[in-house]
DNA sequence: GTCTATGCAAACGTTTTGCAGTGGG
DNA sequence: CCCACTGCAAAACGTTTGCATAGAC
């Protein structure tokens, strides 16, 4: 029988705060300003209860490691900005059913992850190269 | 300034050999097969070096880790049976340049994983329901 | 009071690093 | 003859586990 205790409340209001996928290390960092005991362990177990639950969902970012983030949000994918490392919700999801068909295969679902710069970082990349060229 | 090491070209005529993404336990049983003396420390040292040069890219496998194929595969995806837990490489990208805009963004590249069954594991499933259903 | 969940530390598998020595150019 | 690369061992990660105790019910 699973009880509340204050770490998980903690750990899932970080979640619901934050609204947006966190590593390990970010739901310790915030969950400890509300809990200051709050240990790593804990927080690994109390995601492996969370994702039991269907509560999170993983996500396996190629160059972050794992990722967390509530499966309430619904489907959707994520954009991974190569220079200042933040993950973005998309809206939507390019994949059309029909295009997915495999003959022999059943796809029951997909990841996608989109790289490149975020609209911050292109902008500070454009007037980094204006300066260099003066 | 690079060199050709025995233990690079080992590496490489590996993955020319076997032609599927590979882990680095994998590598270093095949590279051992041709560079007795091979050692992890240096198939790591390498992967980077290859994964630098374009000549790998990787791919993090849900359950055994980190995988590296060839670059010169061209761009394609993969599925991952969840049965049998093998990675297949697809043919073809779903993914339309169009269906890619998002405003403000910059799209550099893309990683899109399916999850599924694959054909056999589709089989084997269907055969096993029907037997526990007599 | 019971028994799950916690904090701590040690264990674990994977990847990286420091260093002395090898070998490619 | 250089110095990039190797092998080895130790360190550094991220994650899991064992154990005594705190705290939810």
């Amino acid at each position: 029988m699973k009880r509340n205790t204050t770490q998980r409340a903690a750990i899932e209001q970080v979640f619901c705060q934050q609204d947006r996928p966190l590593s390990v290390e970010e739901i310790l960092e915030y969950g400890r300003g509300m809990v200051e005991s709050l240990n790593q362990a804990t927080v690994y177990r109390n995601i492996k209860l969370l994702l039991e639950a269907g509560w999170l969902r993983q996500l396996r970012h190629p160059h972050l490691g794992m990722l967390y983030e509530r499966t309430s949000k619904g489907h959707h994918h994520h954009f991974h900005c190569r220079v200042c490392n933040r993950v973005y919700d998309l809206p939507g999801c390019p994949l059309k059913e029909r295009t997915l068909e495999l003959p022999g295969f059943v796809v029951e679902d997909h990841e996608l992850f989109l790289f490149g710069l975020c609209p911050e970082c292109r902008k500070q990349k454009a007037s980094d190269e204006l300066g260099t060229s003066i």
